[in-house]
DNA sequence: TCTGGGGTCCTAGGACCC
DNA sequence: TCTGGGGTCCTAGGACCC
């Protein structure tokens, strides 16, 4: 089978769930904004009818920014900063609580104007997607400008669109003139519009890696490309190696992936301060009890059964481990859950005291499909051959 | 005033099986 | 009798992404 050249959006909303808040307060429009925090209050109407909003500098607490506007950003204030550093940084900005239900409205808006128009998407999260326009005839610039006419009709939010021959590129391209920008490239374009940018806007290529490759003096996607594949080899492995000599030429098949299933369910919290398994035991208990509930809320609401339970732990020094255990068979209740969970947690060093706790459900499947039946069906089989062997 | 919460994928060693 | 050799499952950790 040959391969066409494909035509792959990668789709990116501007700021977003700062762009939701912005829709409900339009008064903030321009200013300083981030979402994020623990326990944020509530924007509160005063008599003359304006609203009053909270400060960043008046933050006091864990948690970090889930997101901040443009102007925000200008002062140095990005995603998954800590927000006692933020407030250092921009002490009058405004902030709010996040509302994810309210992103996720939009979430549904935005991605049903999308399909309405190029049906093929990719979901990547809750404000990005890809879609494969390779099929459409419509002239790319064309195609994607409609595109992004029905996601601001839809929604009143702008996004960002690259396209590009494959996944990689197009993901590139979107970020390039963001807000609001439409890139468009070719294989032809990659060492022009590619090769100068830092190795790090390959999605992929993550803080770890991209720090390694700057201490081989390698900094853009072009060094990349020329780098000695022996020396990537010798710092990478075989493996990823090979991926990076790939992504710095811009190659890329993977296919626009339309469906997946779930393969795990977690629910995790980090505690208001550090708590220790034996002063804190009864507090501790309630948390990971209903930690072990409200996964097993999810995997019933979403109609999922799990035969792997397990734990995660984060020390006070912000380092982690996890224990899991396989049942013998799925399940999706509490009880079972906690009990699971409990003999993982009897496997962990508890000296130290405790940030964060968190449960999972793994080996995920549906009530009664094949997976979940498997082994009992093996079972039945095997009691069923020796006698009976004529087909 | 450090560093959220929900995920996926990869690696690697040991158990176990044929 | 020195240590086959694959394949798969289980577990732990870590990088990365949104």
């Amino acid at each position: 089978m040959n391969n066409p050249i494909r035509r792959i959006a990668h789709l990116d909303m501007d700021a977003f769930y700062a762009s939701v808040e912005l829709l409900r307060y339009p008064e903030l429009l321009g200013k300083a904004v981030v979402i994020g925090g623990r326990s944020v209050h509530q924007p509160v109407m005063r008599e003359d009818g304006t609203r009053e909003f909270a400060k960043l500098r008046d933050y006091v607490g864990r948690g970090v920014i889930t997101t901040s506007t443009y102007e925000a950003r200008a002062l140095g204030v990005f995603s998954a900063m800590g927000m006692m550093k933020a407030a250092q940084l921009a002490p009058e900005a405004v902030l709010l609580p996040v509302d994810f239900d309210s992103y996720r409205h939009y979430s549904r808006l935005f991605k049903k104007a999308v399909a309405s128009i190029a049906p093929l998407i990719e979901d990547r999260g809750i404000d990005e997607i890809y879609i494969d326009l390779s099929e459409h005839d419509e002239e790319t610039r064309a195609l994607a400008t409609r595109i992004k006419t029905a996601v601001s009709e839809a929604t009143g939010l702008s996004c960002s669109i690259g396209v590009a021959p494959n996944k990689l590129l197009a993901k590139i391209c979107s970020d390039l003139e963001k807000p609001n920008g439409l890139t468009i490239i070719g294989m032809d374009d990659v060492s022009m519009r590619i090769w100068p940018l830092p190795a790090r806007k390959i999605n992929g290529i993550g803080p770890k890696a991209a720090e390694k490759l700057t201490t081989l003096g390698i900094l853009t996607v072009g060094d990349l490309a020329k780098a000695d594949a022996g020396l990537l080899q010798d710092h990478f492995g075989r493996s990823y190696s090979a991926w990076l000599g790939n992504v710095a030429q811009g190659i890329d098949d993977r296919p626009v992936s339309t469906s997946s299933e779930p393969k795990s369910i977690s629910r995790e919290t980090t505690f208001e301060r550090d708590l220790h398994a034996r002063q804190d035991r009864e507090k501790l208990s309630g948390i990971f009890t209903s930690l072990c509930a409200r996964v097993a809320d999810d995997l019933h609401r979403k109609g999922y059964v799990g035969r792997t339970i397990g734990i995660k732990l984060r020390y006070a020094d912000f380092s982690t481990v996890t224990r899991d255990v396989t049942l013998a068979s799925s399940t999706a209740d509490a009880a079972t859950i906690r009990q699971a969970a409990g003999e993982c947690l009897r496997r962990v060093p508890l000296e130290q005291r405790l940030r964060l706790l968190g449960v999972r459900v793994g080996a995920l499947s549906k009530p009664g499909s094949m997976d979940d039946m498997q082994e009992e069906i093996q079972g039945e089989l095997f009691l069923a051959q020796p006698s009976d062997d004529r087909a």
